[in-house]
DNA sequence: GTGAAAGCGCTAACAT
DNA sequence: ATGTTAGCGCTTTCAC
């Protein structure tokens, strides 16, 4: 069935420690023939060590884990490509969890993985699990917060300056003639949705922008549309709008097509996050972009100096803080449109 | 450091078995006392079992090993998270691995998924390792084939009807009144592309639709923009087209707003794959959807069953396909557009 | 240079 | 009902 160390070892007539030997390059230990010897018995064979074994044996599993909120947003994927291509040149390999921002699933997993021996985890935390984080840095697991602080636990932690982004698009708006401005996110849960909403309103107050409380959404996703339809009804309208994610995104383009409200002319827009399709939309869409690639690697290379304890794993927590980028289209300028009114 | 079940069998005052017996929930084996001292003990230690050292008694580590061509396409997302669902109400944990359709990836993650002891491997395959595929089979590793069939290689599959989809959505540009019709794919070397194209020959053959070469475009994304420019630069132009996935219709989008051709009138257009903003662009976007969400739970129960032995791991092959759904939207209908020139 | 032996943390017969 | 024992496949002293 499976061949085993012990098989090469027999079968090149050599013992066990020297072919582990082999296996892990220390070629110092043996004669170019027994080397030689090894090398061909072992393709003989088609051996392949069990890497479970070794695992168990050094402590090391060359696995990390890597639990997201919910892979299917563009934001997620994109970290976890650049994860997973930083990994793979490590040699370690990712396993991926979907939290849902579902403290129970989260508690789950971050348990499973711990007893799966993983080298390090990197995390969206929910935020509400601060005991077990605490817990797993106390037993020296290399935890890394990705997309959200959270505060008291001493880890590692990789974000964006959501609060200086929001600011900027709500200065170019602003520049853009506008006085009134809403932002719409999902619940303040986390510190990726209150910073950004911590931006709007510093904002607001610097750039004496008109201050409503009707213009600061947040809500649940499904809640978005009546939100609208109540916010549009009244005579006090915002001329222009930030989407806090993604989601929140997908809302208000639904909202603004079933009522047919043009863009920029009646609301400006902006949303926070690479949207693939940004360019594409009539009008094009104004985006503030985070640099997704350059955070996935920097989280990477953060956790895998714990692992390797180039960076001792008690040491004193690192944050490394990105700078968004505000790319302006269509949707938010006040200029005239172009006469396309179909995509072109 | 850790704490180990000889750690709870000393403090508990029994013996290592007995512990082992209460991890595993035999209970019968032991009276209420020392289940209830074991509980205990265990809750004061705060300990967890090292499942690396179970799997490898266990030669079973619940975990599954899922390569796909690249997580960034909505088409992968989507399968992704449904066999992350699934294998996580499985108590099963996912390592994710990337393949970009290069033969080499693949072929070292199917050979370091082996070496982890994964109990099962779903693939996007390259199909490019035909003998590696086929020597995992033949050591009984659990292998489902995902989105494309490799000839030849006796292991499950999940695929949808390419051909018969393609077909319908060929016959429904026909229905209005299409003569000139073409379609652009990636290059032919996977299955579901060979066969997007297959059901897009058989269209035009039945449908007596103009039968062109230039029709029929499958090369590198790269090269699109400028196959795009010499398809249209000529008389004979298409009236409608088809986009083989959705890094295609990316590139057909730029090509149609750089432009300015008018959709659906210039040209008609349907992309295969769900793209989540399709209901947003003007006009909206004719789509296939695959079943995702059904294809990645089919996948994982089949794959579950080799695993659990419900169905013999030596077994026949079992090929499941789905069909597709071809939801209409304007841009493939020749009724006159709606007068919107924003969204809405 | 090479091999013997101990052990990583757990499970699973087999005794008692 | 509980304990003893023998590994799982590998690494790693430490002798020879």
């Amino acid at each position: 069935m499976m061949v085993t160390i012990t098989d090469v070892a027999e079968k090149a007539g050599v013992s066990k420690s020297t072919v582990s030997q082999y296996l892990n390059k220390r070629y110092e230990y043996m004669s170019a023939q027994t080397r030689q010897k090894i090398e061909t018995t072992i393709a003989e064979l088609d051996y392949q060590p069990n890497i479970l074994a070794r695992s168990l044996k050094q402590k090391r599993t060359s696995t990390i884990g890597v639990i997201v909120a919910n892979i299917v947003h563009g934001f997620s994927i994109e970290i976890c490509r650049a994860l997973e291509d930083y990994f793979q040149e490590q040699s370690m390999n990712v396993i991926l969890c979907n939290s849902d921002e579902d403290m129970e699933k989260e508690k789950t997993y971050l348990e499973t993985l711990q007893a799966k021996q993983v080298d390090g985890i990197i995390l969206f935390p929910t935020g509400e699990n601060k005991s077990l984080y605490k817990k797993l840095v106390k037993e020296r697991m290399p935890l890394l917060f990705l997309d959200r602080k959270v505060e008291g636990v001493l880890s590692d932690t990789v974000v964006v300056n959501n609060a200086e982004a929001v600011f900027q698009a709500t200065e170019h708006l602003a520049e853009q003639g506008h006085k009134r401005i809403a932002i719409i996110t999902e619940p303040l849960t986390i510190s990726s949705r209150i910073d950004r909403m911590e931006g709007y309103k510093r904002a607001v107050r610097e750039l004496g922008l008109e201050q409503r409380q009707e213009f600061m959404i947040h809500c649940e996703i499904g809640q978005i549309r009546s939100k609208l339809a109540e916010l549009f009804s009244g005579t006090e309208r915002p001329t222009a709008m930030i989407a806090g994610n993604e989601l929140v995104l997908m809302e208000i383009l639904s909202f603004i097509k079933n009522n047919q409200m043009p863009v920029p002319e009646e609301l400006a827009l902006i949303v926070f996050d690479n949207i693939s399709f940004a360019h594409l939309l009539t009008p094009t869409l104004t985006a503030i972009a985070q640099p997704t690639l350059e955070m996935g690697r920097a989280a990477g290379k953060l956790l895998m100096n714990r692992i390797t304890a180039d960076v001792p794993t008690n040491g004193p927590p690192r944050e490394q803080v990105f700078d968004c980028k505000l790319i302006i289209r269509e949707s938010s300028r006040r200029s005239t449109r172009p006469q396309n009114e179909f995509w072109g």
